[in-house]
DNA sequence: TCTGGGGTCCTAGGACCC
DNA sequence: TCTGGGGTCCTAGGACCC
């Protein structure tokens, strides 16, 4: 069996890479991209203390001559695809996970291209040719413990971690490297005396779910002892599109938001429209002056796009909690649309008892096996999702409705 | 002049169903 | 009628990530 090969690449400093790269003037210099925040900066920056994330007036306060360029210019996505398309060019296998980021499983290329580490070498060499990027790279077999190598490479490094080695290179380091520790988590750790990542893995599973809770409890302490068999995924499906825009005037009264409700909903609307998909749950969420926030949500019966039906039901959300607005400044409203499925796709009810008349456990394994065999009639024209598949329903696309009708699924029993 | 604008996943309780 | 078990969906909030 082959030793899985799996790498993580991340941009270093991208933003704030590309920025330089487009005015040779900043070369050298401590330069941050951001608006109100720091988005991205260099190495530069960085040696006096600036960190992304940070308000850029604190920013500013530790580095004097540090040099804002505001977001806006629009190369990085010219970049970040000419990156990816060099991963590309390693394996199909490429999991996308930002504009910066992305997991590699190179187990089957290695009788192509040579060891996980030398296409990890060729890749970096590449991508400094042809973008003069730096890119840093986790070469293990794991997707968690090569996204960790490749934080522990920055800048510009390469960690090859070999099978046998893993629990040596994992163990010393530090909590906060665990995908899924923050500030809060680790902390609780903190108070469990727990600092290392091999402490979580010596520490039994109850202690950690007492202060953590079961579920994160269990996913630390496997990885702790590396076991993450999640596979790369080349393709994932958004689950919500979401605008939001921060206030800095004082909003207390419903009248004040509701052009901002709107414009943050057509925003969503529109990006629902351009990627031909719509959403059944509308979600707001507004921040007050003391940090403090609300957030309602509601669920419609019919997917929609539609930015008059989508700012109904924001608007239905926000008169909910109206009597808020008078007590505090409201400085940010946000507008998250969920529940996404395809275009269009008509919904139809599969009758279940017609696939199998018989115990719900049953009723399930038909329905997988019928939407299997639609699959296979109609491709990707059948859409289905988790829950819908549970309850009963699949969708079809446009078009299908003439060929499948309510009540008879297409199976030939 | 007090911190942007995207996302994902998890938990917990209530309603409802079989 | 009562009790129990198992399950989904919805909602609100929180932690975390880039």
């Amino acid at each position: 069996m082959d030793i899985p090969g799996i790498l993580h690449a991340d941009l270093d400093a991208f933003y704030a890479a590309v920025a330089v790269k487009e005015d040779p003037a900043l070369v050298g210099k401590p330069v941050a991209v951001g608006g109100g925040v720091v988005l991205s900066c260099t190495y530069e920056a960085r040696a006096y203390g600036v960190r992304g994330g940070m308000p850029l007036r604190e920013a500013r306060g530790l580095c004097p001559n540090l040099i804002v360029v505001d977001g806006t210019f629009g190369a990085y996505v010219d970049y970040s695809k000419a990156v990816f398309e060099i991963f590309e060019s390693f394996t199909p296998l490429v999991e996308r996970l930002s504009i910066d980021e992305a997991f590699m499983d190179v187990t089957g290329s290695v009788h192509l291209f040579g060891s996980p580490a030398t296409i990890a070498r060729e890749i970096r060499s590449r991508v400094r040719e042809s973008t003069g990027l730096a890119v840093s790279i986790g070469a293990t077999t794991r997707k968690f413990l090569s996204k960790i190598a490749s934080q522990v490479a920055k800048p510009d490094g390469l960690i090859v971690v070999e099978p046998g080695d893993e629990s040596d290179f994992l163990r010393p380091l530090g909590v906060g490297y665990l995908w899924g520790v923050g500030p809060v988590t680790k902390r609780r750790l903190g108070e469990l005396g727990i600092e290392t990542i091999g402490d979580i893995a010596d520490t039994p599973l109850d202690s950690l779910a007492a202060s953590l809770g079961a579920g994160h409890a269990r996913h630390l302490h496997a990885l702790a002892n590396l076991k993450d068999a999640r596979r790369v995924e080349t393709s994932r499906r958004a689950k919500s599109l979401s605008a939001q825009s921060a206030m800095r005037g004082k909003i207390r009264t419903l009248s004040e938001l509701t052009p901002v409700l709107y414009r943050l909903t057509d925003r969503v609307a529109s990006r629902l429209r351009a990627k031909e998909m719509n959403g059944r749950t509308v979600t707001i969420k507004v921040r007050f002056g003391d940090l403090t926030s609300i957030t309602r949500s509601l669920t419609i019966p019919t997917p929609t796009n539609s930015t008059s039906t989508l700012v109904g039901v924001g608007t239905q959300l926000l008169a909910g909690v109206v009597e808020e607005f008078p007590r505090h400044e409201t400085t940010l409203l946000s507008v998250a649309v969920s529940g996404l499925g395809a275009k269009d796709a008509t919904q139809l009810a599969l009758d279940v008892d017609a696939v199998a008349g018989s115990p719900r456990s049953l009723e399930l394994e038909a329905l997988d096996e019928s939407v299997d065999e639609l699959r296979e009639k109609f491709g990707d024209k059948v859409i289905t999702h988790g829950s819908d598949l549970m309850s009963g329903r699949t969708s079809f696309s446009d078009g299908l409705s003439e060929i499948m009708t309510p009540g008879e699924p297409d199976n030939d029993d």
